[in-house]
DNA sequence: AGGTCTTTCGC
DNA sequence: CGAAAGACC
């Protein structure tokens, strides 16, 4: 019989996912596929909260298609021999897919495309994870952006001509019934661990931007990992806005500044976006990154903001801004570790987003923080936890400060100037 | 989407 | 006199 494929990647979910209501439609029956890359999951700890996810998230998605006497087809390996698999296995007139921009992932893509192709089947992607895709907004001139602001006036004014789609129908009558050989979790070579995602809640939108910066609150969305996963889709995210919540559409637009900054400038990964920083002399000292990391700088905000990372897989973004600064400037530790540690923890790592606001933090990044520009963590401490209340809850004791304040300040503005000086 | 020091403002 | 605005980092 002949079906069509879904490949689920970064689309973890059954409602309004563009690619999969597509292949529902085509009249044929569907194999939802899903493959753990052995690539990327080497290297990740055995208890790595985000393949738990994952793990846990299809679990959920199979009990739905068991409705329909359907399941998804999960394998391991590399994805080009697994698709040759899968294409020998069943007769595959066509591969759905939702496009995914990082550089890893379209090399992939275009790998599997190429395999698909040979064989006669085409790889049909989708715009899917994004409002727009990198090659959507683009200056006059047809040169990607690299300034937030006008990128956004572009975004704005492209997404006020297009109206909002409908969020789109799925089928689950259409998926193909067939039962599979499902690998647990341990024999891709992990255990569940303890840290869980904390599930979004679309109305906690109405307070964001008054209540956002103040992490006490615990006001902020916690959409990231869902984004990340796609278990939530971006355009119900929007349709949930109300008018005031421009705000928050703008943290979305971050995202897909940042999305498009690495899609057209891939070599942003590992290297300064502005290289007139390369001079930079980072101390690099190991004592210090490790007391960052367990949170024992004496700075009371840092502490907590680490604490929170390394307890639950997710730091308050106000937070988080004030941490990078402190590692970068304080510290004068290569912005790359920071990314590095982030990428380890943080439960909604996105190499886009990660990258884009270390290099925002390090000053080194397009459109960045100046280089001049010094959170005080004390200041930023009173400003939005006077009452010390999120502080409290993550730092049971306070250590003195590694380093002064005011002679960090001076030593960051020294070296900055050197190494632009020098460069 | 900052901080700090200095100057000016408003009373 | 303290608060707000400005300059510079």
């Amino acid at each position: 019989m002949e079906i069509v494929a879904f490949w689920f990647r970064r689309d973890l979910r059954l409602e309004d996912n563009t690619a999969l209501s597509h292949a529902l439609k085509t009249g044929k029956k569907v194999l939802p596929v899903f493959i753990f890359d052995d690539q990327i999951l080497e290297g990740l700890p055995p208890d790595d909260a985000r393949v738990t996810f994952i793990y846990d998230t299809l679990c959920a998605m199979n009990v739905e298609l068991r409705r329909f006497q359907s399941q998804i087809c999960v394998r391991m390996g590399n994805p080009v021999l697994v698709w040759q698999q899968l294409l020998d296995e069943f007769e595959i007139s066509a591969i759905y897919i939702n496009e995914d921009y990082e550089p890893y992932a379209t090399a992939r893509d275009q790998a599997v495309s190429q395999l698909a192709e040979s064989k006669g089947v085409p790889l049909l992607r989708f715009k899917d994870q994004v409002v727009f895709s990198p090659t959507e907004i683009v200056k006059a001139d047809g040169l990607p952006y690299t300034i937030y602001t006008p990128y956004k006036n572009k975004w704005l004014a492209k997404y006020e001509e297009t109206k909002t789609p409908e969020l789109l129908e799925i089928d689950q009558t259409a998926f193909l019934q067939k039962t599979h050989d499902w690998p647990s979790l341990k024999a891709i070579g992990f255990v569940s661990s303890q840290i869980s995602v904390r599930p979004y809640d679309l109305s906690s939108l109405s307070d964001y931007s008054t209540l956002r910066d103040l992490p006490a609150e615990d006001a902020t969305s916690y959409l990231s990992v869902h984004l990340r996963f796609g278990t939530v889709s971006v355009r119900q995210v929007i349709k949930q806005l109300q008018g005031s919540d421009q705000v928050f559409l703008s943290e979305l637009i971050w995202r897909e500044f940042f999305m498009q900054i690495l899609y057209h400038f891939p070599e942003v990964v590992g290297r300064n976006f502005k290289s007139k920083y390369d001079g930079i002399q980072w101390r690099n000292n190991h004592d210090d990154f490790d007391k960052w990391k367990r949170g024992e700088t004496g700075y009371p905000l840092v502490d907590a903001g680490m604490k929170q990372l390394n307890q639950t897989g997710y730091m308050h973004n106000r937070v988080r801004m004030v941490v990078a600064s402190f590692l970068c400037k304080h510290l004068l530790i290569d912005w790359r570790w920071g990314e590095a540690y982030f990428a380890e923890k943080l439960l909604d790592y996105e190499l886009a987003s990660n990258n884009g606001n270390w290099q925002w933090s390090a000053g080194t990044g397009c459109d960045a923080s100046p280089y001049f520009r010094i959170f005080n963590p004390t200041a930023q401490l009173k400003k939005f936890d006077p009452k010390m209340q999120y502080v409290k809850k993550w730092v049971m004791e306070c250590s003195s400060p590694i380093v002064d304040h005011a002679v960090a300040r001076d030593r960051a503005l020294r070296v900055y100037k050197e190494g632009l000086r020098a460069n």
